[in-house]
DNA sequence: AATGAATGAGGCTTCATTCAT
DNA sequence: CATGAATGAAGCCTCATTCAT
């Protein structure tokens, strides 16, 4: 990796955190510069905007959030309800990292950022619509593969992946309005009575 | 009703559907105080601040929203099951409005200022709280009138109540995620579900 | 004159002054701000942006020039040929307060402004057309009275005109280039020759 | 010419045109190496600032004109008014290569960084006097070739001089300003008058 | 009670320039 | 000799807020 993609990825990473626990406008872009080490010239240089940073973020969250939360949750185990329930775990995972450090809950960065920015800033809102999209094909393969038991009254595909991206979303809005991680795991009720577990 | 009282219901609901429709920092002070016709001077007389301002806007809100959507529901019948209904009915038709005048859907009032300034202004996340907080015995009720009756399982009253609330909320957002108000009336099926109905 | 007026012409005055010295680029908005005593904001109530502000001084400018040099030539005599002295001097009396304090030579205003921003910003452009376009009845009434004259072989009015013009121009540009404003005394003697007096 | 001197000259050639197109402030180094090909610590290897940049492309352009405009006049011919007539031409060819291109008339170089840098950078305000003063002596031999004619009223040489520049500058003000390049065929006519043709 | 006008602080972005390789 | 990457300073503009009338 050359140095610019290290600085790139720095800059990113940085963005992703503090938008995700401080909100687009709650962050200027000194303190990102700050934060991540680089002037702000740098930035600028590796984006061309604010806003494009933001979506860069939301790429960058996504790529992360799929690798950690659905590609780890799958690689724990075969068995459909353990991947389910290890979403979650993972999701609440990185968030009591941060309560144990006296943060509040910040909640979903994706949902946080298409709330703050999403009749403002198209750009960001097709992000993180993105961003979603490649979560589904994870639920999808979990009610596929309950379907797959024929003792199972099986499930209606596409209403059940839905069902679920909003059920975590909604844990993860009641996280950060409650500011309370353990509604992430109260979710998790609610998408095991979905997946009927 | 007073003038000084008159003005500052006009500033209030058009803050309440500038900030619903383009969040909080989507929107100046300047451009509040054209569109309600009042110097900013008056405004300033009126409330402390723009934070100031958006608490007040989310208890109007929160009022508004009771009388019209819940109060309004619940006044439409007597039975659980229908008032479930005209409550998201009666949200969606909101939206509607909106979606006919070509205008994206803006999702929840209180869940959109809840995201973008949850982790940055207490004072709002308070409000925001306090606004559901107020929409909560509604659900309640419906649950416990559906519980009255015998020939159902009855079902916990507060999980039922958490879960309505974030079903709701969920519906909202992926409204707003997808710009598609009849993601409404999908979030009224799951809802259904959860009661059981 | 309102307040606001009077705030709007001194930022004017002011801003001419310094792009007519110092050109566009050379002087940057928190400059004409502290020489004109308002705030940044002040100036951005009264001006869209800093080129707006450009294109308005160059009209400033204009009315400034054809009251004082124009119309005030006219003013002080009936005769063409003194008239069109008097143009020169009162130009060159404009200049020679800066030379006295040490101030090095600044040229025409439309001229400067014209060849720095011609190919970037067409608005001042226009507005520097326009200048020179409110001129051209003085010059014309000039030539035409000088053709009243039965003894004089009669010139072309639009040609002359716009030599005309163009000397006076060129006497700026040579006055700046060389810093030194009697060339705009040299460029009268040009005029009269092309005016054939 | 070492590999170095080429870049030298690419880098210059292409600052010439772009400040003169599009001044000094309006383009940038970042444009500039890019046009150039070359990498922005190559330019800062050739050239200490942009200043000195400018000021060596002022020192180009003056050797290029005075190469292919005046040199290139006197080639073509011994007679005194066909070769100012030649100088004319072989500016407006230039000229009207651009305006083929739509782009707009860039008027003179000299005139056009003179007189936005003038008040500003005194190296540049040097560097084009220089330009134009090595002008000067193919205009001086044209008006001592006329003089030499003995039928002729002798002109006086250095205010002929002076004013045969100044009537060249004035054609190239009026054809940025009006973004007509027949300005500089229209100055044709009043140079010729001034030199009695 | 209301307004036109003004402000200090801070936001995003871009500049000419230099370092390290 | 040339480059990819980085930087400090500064630029334009906008914000929430307050003054004077």
């Amino acid at each position: 990796m050359t140095k610019g993609e290290e600085t790139r990825l720095r800059i990113l990473d940085t963005a992703l955190e503090l938008f995700w626990k401080r909100s687009f406008h709650g962050v200027n872009t000194a303190e990102i510069c700050e934060a991540s080490g680089v002037n702000k010239a740098t930035l600028y240089r590796h984006f061309p905007s604010k806003t494009a940073l933001a979506v860069a973020a939301v790429e960058r969250g996504r790529d992360r959030t799929r690798e950690f939360v659905f590609e780890g949750a799958f690689a724990e185990s075969d068995d459909p309800a353990r991947r389910l329930r290890a979403i979650y775990d993972r999701v609440q995972g990185s968030h009591r990292d941060l309560c144990n450090r006296k943060e509040p809950s910040p909640g979903c960065p994706f949902v946080n950022l298409g709330m703050e920015l999403g009749t403002q800033i198209p750009e960001v809102l097709s992000a993180v619509n993105e961003a979603f999209a490649s979560f589904r094909p994870y639920y999808r393969r979990i009610i596929r593969d309950l379907n797959a038991d024929p003792e199972r009254e099986p499930l209606d595909v596409s209403t059940s992946v839905e069902a679920l991206l909003q059920v975590m979303n909604a844990g993860m809005v009641a996280s950060k309005l409650k500011n309370d991680p353990r509604e992430i795991r109260r979710a998790r009720g609610i998408a095991e009575r979905i997946a009927e577990l």
